[in-house]
DNA sequence: TTTTGAGTTGTTCGA
DNA sequence: GTCGAACAACTCAAA
């Protein structure tokens, strides 16, 4: 009589309600983490996300060996994984925590239906939201489309539940069961090795995430209101990551938010659980729009004309548009796997209307490098930033990347540290330096198309370009407006 | 059923 | 330099 337990993207062991059912059953508990990169539908993980897996795991196999039961490793198939595990321990139950994403979600009801029938203990339990998308639900009984409604329905809703806490012990099954080895999988980058600026910034695995949450609420919550928006220096939660790979859940984010004692007046708080709050949204509208990460919210922008050619694309991949805050945020990004959520939204706005590319390949870009790569963050804030997504910004709402950088970073900390060519520049021009007298540059030591690039756009040429796009879109695409 | 109020994050222009 | 309006309707969600 053993249980299995399925790890996907749940790499924790505190609040982690299928392990504590299993362990309460009080039989033996054989831990699994599946690596199903083929199940139809699947998307196979980001580089940056590889790097953080391999670490996540580590951390995660040591606390299970030290509770008594070591951790499987699997890869292929999850229906296949786990019927040859079934067969190999005799195993009676399979447990898991939800999976939202439309993959996972078909995976794991074949595999309900398929383990049941044969008679088989199938549970699954609360995954990685406080509240089941399916849930929330409007007055008329559909799904959200726009924040604030949505936000209101969360906070009358009751809970979510407390968080339960990891088992003292696991008993494992009685003969020993392979593992394949974590190395073998290759997630870890070789040549190049880009992770080490990664290594520099971040602790994966559980433990490194109660310290985030700590640290968060310890030195950062206060002020956080006015201070989030500003990119230079550690501001934010930095708990993206953590809960992306669900070594964290927002149950205990939003308990240790209602301790007593912390530090953050009741608006700091509030702006924090808001953020939570739109991660939520984000998966409430994948759960009811399965192909948000594909198509258009807003199925009128499918007549919009993007025609964002691969040069530009690629100088923005590389940091190297020439307007200072975009590459700040694209060399951050690449450094470090995660960039500061007001830069994210200057570098999109930059990509979809400046350069007039598709959000998908920004959203594929941001897929692939960020270490808190989220299906349906990643996907609903690309459709809001480009106008097609739910509630999204308004068409004509077009970022001035030089605005956005004199008012968000007043200093250039930001630019200086990401940009290093620039760091000499003086306040006045590290946002334009193109403005800059010859003199300033000069000393700065800055040849503008040698040492930084020149603009690869002009922002008031580009921006009616892309207000002239969204007209003709809107033509074609009969009387609907876009 | 119809009506009503409202909607994360901005920019530019002209008074 | 500061301030308010315009930007453009549309559709959501609830009364």
């Amino acid at each position: 009589m053993t249980t299995l337990v399925l790890f996907r993207h749940d790499l924790r062991i505190a609040d982690n309600r299928a392990l504590a059912a299993a362990a309460a059953r009080g039989a033996p508990v054989l831990p699994v983490f599946v690596l199903d990169e083929v199940s139809p539908g699947t998307r196979r993980l980001g580089g940056a996300r590889r790097w953080w897996v391999h670490h996540s795991l580590t951390a995660l196999a040591q606390d299970l060996a030290r509770l008594g039961s070591p951790l499987v490793l699997r890869r292929g198939a999850m229906a296949a994984v786990v019927d040859g595990l079934v067969a190999e321990t005799g195993a009676d139950a399979v447990f898991w925590n939800r999976r939202y994403d439309p993959a996972g979600r078909a995976v794991d009801a074949g595999l309900k239906e398929s383990l049941r029938r044969r008679g088989l203990v199938a549970e699954s339990s609360e995954g990685q939201l406080a509240h089941e998308p399916s849930r929330l639900r409007t007055a008329g009984g559909g799904p959200f489309r726009v924040f604030t409604p949505f936000w209101k329905a969360f906070c009358a809703e009751s809970g979510p539940r407390d968080p339960v806490d990891a088992p003292v012990a696991l008993f494992p099954p009685e003969s020993r069961v392979a593992s394949e080895a974590l190395s073998d999988w290759a997630l870890l980058p070789v040549k190049p090795d880009w992770a080490r600026g990664l290594a520099a910034r971040w602790t994966p695995g559980e433990a490194g995430a109660r310290k985030a949450l700590e640290s968060f609420i310890e030195d950062r919550l206060a002020g956080y209101a006015d201070s989030r928006d500003v990119p230079g220096g550690e501001t934010t939660s930095r708990l993206s990551p953590h809960l992306a790979h669900g070594e964290i859940t927002p149950r205990q984010i939003l308990a240790a938010l209602d301790r007593r004692e912390i530090a953050g007046s009741p608006a700091d708080r509030e702006k924090f659980r808001r953020e939570l709050g739109w991660r939520e949204f984000s998966w409430h509208l994948l759960f009811h729009n399965p192909d948000l990460g594909s198509q258009n919210f807003n199925r009128a922008f499918d007549a919009f004309p993007w025609t964002g050619d691969s040069p530009h694309v690629a100088a923005w991949r590389r940091g190297r548009t020439g307007y200072p805050i975009v590459d700040a945020g694209m060399r951050e990004l690449w450094r470090t796997g995660w960039m500061h959520n007001r830069v994210r939204m200057v570098v999109a706005s930059f990509l979809t209307k400046h350069l007039l590319a598709d959000w998908r390949q920004g959203e594929a870009w941001f897929w692939d490098t960020l270490v808190d790569a989220d299906l349906a963050s990643n996907a609903a804030s690309w459709q809001w930033v480009a106008g097609s997504g739910a509630d999204a910004a308004p068409y004509f709402r077009i970022f001035n990347p030089v605005l956005q950088g004199e008012k968000f970073d007043p200093d250039g900390a930001y630019v200086r540290h990401h940009v290093p060519e620039l760091a000499k520049m003086p306040p006045r021009f590290i946002h334009r330096p193109w403005e800059a007298p010859a003199d300033v540059l000069f000393r700065a030591g800055v040849k503008l198309g040698e040492t930084y690039p020149v603009p690869v756009v002009d922002h008031e040429q580009a921006r009616r370009r892309a207000l002239a796009a969204f007209e003709t879109a809107r033509g074609q695409h009969d009387d609907r407006s876009v």
